[in-house]
This record gives C-alpha cells, sequence and structure tokens, in this order.
DNA sequence: CGATTTCTGTATCCTCAGATACATATTTTA
DNA sequence: TAAAATATGTATCTGAGGATACAGAAATCG
C-alpha cells in the first residue's frame, strides 16, 4: 500500500510519511476502489465516512426528479470527499458521486476520523483550514452569483483568478462551454459577453485563455 | 462575568456549566462590548480571531467600491463569527460585521481556540459539526441561485423550511422585500410568482406566513 | 395618537439573457 | 487519418424578470 501521495494530500501536510504511516496504521480506514462511472456516495444517503482521493478523479453531481443534472464539481488525488457532509447536522450527502476515472479512495469513518484529529494537532489544524476554505470558496461563489449582469459575473471571476495568481494570464477552466456551466449561464450569452469586453479593451480572449488587458475596467464593471 | 447563556451556545452544547467555567478560565480570551453600528472585524482585515456572541446581534455586510452593500447575513447570541475566515488559507473577513444593536462579544485567538479544541473532544466535535453546517447551508444557497425561475426558488426555500420542520406553514424572514434581498431577486417579480403559486393552489400567502397546500406541487416546480 | 417610515399590491415598460439553430473548427478515439 | 464527438462563433427570436411608479396598508415612533 503506497502512502506515499498522502503525505502531499492537504489534510497530511507538514507530516512525514513515516509519521503518516505510524499514524495511519492505529487508525482504522479501508481502502476502496471504483471503476469509471462507479457510484462512490449517493445522494441523500447517510453521510457516515469521509473520503480522500488516492488516485483518480471524482466527481459530484446533483440529480433532479426529472432526470438533469447540475452543479458539478470536481476532485482530484489528496482531496477529501464529504466532510461537510459528515459532520453536519442533517449528515446526508448533498448529491452523488461518482468516480470519473478508475479511482482508489480511502474510506475513514466519523468517529475514527475524530480519533484522528485529537491525535495530532496537525492533522486537525489541516482538516479545519481544509473546510474553512471551502466555505471561503462556497461564499466567493455565491458572490459571483448575486452579480446581475454576465459580465459582472465574469469580471468577477477574473477579477478573483488575477487576485490570486497575480497573472494576467487566465486559463479558462476546460472550455467556456464549461466555464459558462460553473456559472450557471448559456454558453451564448458568456461568448457574446467576452467579446463585449473585448471590444472595451478589457480582456484579449482567445479560446482557452483569457489575457487580462485592464484590471481595473473590470473592476468598474463590478461597480455597477 | 455570565457563562451561562455560553452553555446554550452550539459551540458549547453539552458541557455543563462548571465545565464551561472551568474550561474557560484554562483559556486565555477576552470580552469585548460594542455599541450599536460599531464594527467589530473589517473586510480584508488580517482574521485573527473568532467572536462568539454572547449578547446582541451583528451583522455581515460586503461593501463595494461603489457603495452599495449586499450579502447581509445577520447572527445572533450563541453564533460564532468568523471561523471560515480564521482558518482559511486566506485568512481575512470576507466582510464588515457590525453590531445591530449593543453586543458582547467573547474573543479568541486562532492558537487559543485551537487549544481548546483538543482539550474537550465535545467542543472539537462542536465546532466541527457547526463550520460544517454552515458548509451545507451555503452549498443549499448555491443551490437556490442555480435555479432559474423566481418560482423555482421561491418553491426550493419552502420546501427546505417544510423538511426542516415538518410544518405546512411557513413564516416569511421578515417581509417579503427582506425575502426578495436574500434570494436576490426583486420584491415585485417574487410577488408576481406568490401570486400565481397561490393561484395554482400550491400554497396560500397572507403577508408574513405561507401556508403550503401541495408541497408536491412545489417539487414538480423544480422538475421543470 | 397623529406622524413618519416602512411594507404591500399591482401595472407598465423594456432590457438582458436563454433557447435554438447551424456552420465551422478543434479534439478525441478507433 | 478518417470518423465521431465536442467546442466555438454568431445570428435571430422571445420571454422572464428588473426597474419604476404609486396608492393604500401596517408598523414604528416621538
Amino acid at each position: 500500500m503506497d502512502y506515499f501521495s498522502l503525505s502531499e494530500s492537504p489534510l497530511f501536510r507538514g507530516l512525514t510519511s513515516a509519521e503518516l504511516r505510524t499514524v495511519l496504521q492505529e487508525t482504522p480506514h479501508h481502502i476502496q476502489c471504483y471503476e469509471k462511472g462507479e457510484l462512490i456516495f449517493m445522494q441523500m444517503d447517510d453521510a457516515r465516512q469521509v473520503g480522500i482521493i488516492l488516485e483518480g478523479q471524482v466527481q459530484g453531481q446533483k440529480t433532479f426528479p426529472n432526470g438533469s443534472l447540475v452543479n458539478v464539481s470536481s476532485r482530484g488525488p489528496g482531496n477529501v470527499i464529504g466532510p461537510a457532509a459528515v459532520f453536519s447536522r442533517m449528515h446526508q450527502y448533498p448529491c452523488d458521486v461518482t468516480a470519473v476515472e478508475p479511482s482508489t479512495i480511502m474510506m475513514l469513518r466519523r468517529d475514527d476520523l475524530l480519533v484522528l484529529l485529537q491525535k495530532d494537532v496537525r492533522i486537525l489544524q489541516n482538516f479545519i483550514t481544509e473546510i474553512s476554505t471551502t466555505t471561503v470558496m462556497l461564499q466567493q461563489k455565491i458572490e459571483l452569483f448575486s452579480y446581475n449582469g454576465i459580465g459582472q459575473k465574469a469580471a468577477f471571476w477574473l477579477l478573483l483568478r488575477y487576485r490570486k495568481t497575480g497573472k494576467t494570464c487566465v486559463a479558462i477552466p476546460g472550455s467556456v462551454t464549461k466555464w459558462a456551466l460553473q456559472m450557471n449561464v448559456s454558453r451564448p450569452s458568456l461568448h457574446r459577453e467576452l467579446k463585449k469586453m473585448e471590444e472595451n479593451g478589457y480582456i484579449r480572449y482567445s479560446s482557452k485563455q483569457i489575457e487580462i488587458l485592464s484590471p481595473d475596467g473590470l473592476q468598474d464593471m463590478l461597480g455597477e
């Protein structure tokens, strides 16, 4: 069993491989493999365990009575799946989680994780940081959603990246299509708006990448 | 100093007053009073401490370059302010927090809280439950926002309350005006939609309160 | 208890963005 | 490398909902 990649997980940051090995030997857990497309957690299921992705890629998706799905969020190796669901008062998973490629997941039951957290302050700290960071990102997403215009949403999104990375070149998440999906707007509309921003000289837009020419211009778009 | 109300705080649930007193005597903290309108945390400030409301009412608000403010969320006694900001990677407060009435806040520095969490599993558990529940509520808010129609948003919101309380009577948060604000839609539009729902026989709508006549009807509205 | 502020109910107008469609370009995979 | 699948660029139509306005009802306050 290869625990090495785990030491790069946000949850175990700061621990040596040896420490990690020790701590995990003392903590009940099991490792589970999933094939591409297999269901890992099911929407509304009783949330008893968190997963830590060792290998592969998983995706959350909310299915609706009528069949359509939304809210696609994606996680890769090292990420923790479902902590909020497990520890929240309603403890049920808010959406389906499926493997988008063959994946290996380490499963930890709630109480075992709790014990683990008490065992090592660094893990505790990492865990809390993890949930808190998620919370902050959600807050940002809400802020994103609460802008009225598509132009504003896009500008806000670009400014976030810009501030975070400091670089004026921002990669589009996957494709414009996916980006539009994430922001919950229609693709043609987003495209329309991007072109407008380009005409105004705020950005340069070549599919797959956007260069921010005028952060101030974008900022102005937000302040109505 | 009256620690009694604290034992009803979500953070200290399960501890006796005596235990609480002991544990707090061992934990560095200070108590701060704020007048109505006074600023407790400032947007973008380095987030070093969390607050626990002992008395009063506080409000978060995001101010924009142009002056307008949004994202108004309100907290009362027992609630914890700012944990996500303090423990997230960017550790800065995402918005201004002001007292809307004279308030008493207990302040805990990050590291002191961390020590406190290690001291008592129940507090640890409560704290994690607290931030996790916040996360889940944010996820729900995002789901709310990602419905396209105002009718759908309202229906989703009503169904959430209905499922949580089991009661068919749901109180409108404050006023329709405030409700509309929370959902980020215009008041006349919301009103228009509520009337439509009433005509369809899904709800009975008297200002200040809504009676759900047909949960299934509302459910159908979501599945397009 | 009158006065002022804040909420409701409702109508009218008009814009923004969603749906749809389709030709072209790009990427994937067989 | 041909074929299939997916993404892009763009145009046209339509409708949901925002802005605005205002009269009447409640609630709050000196």
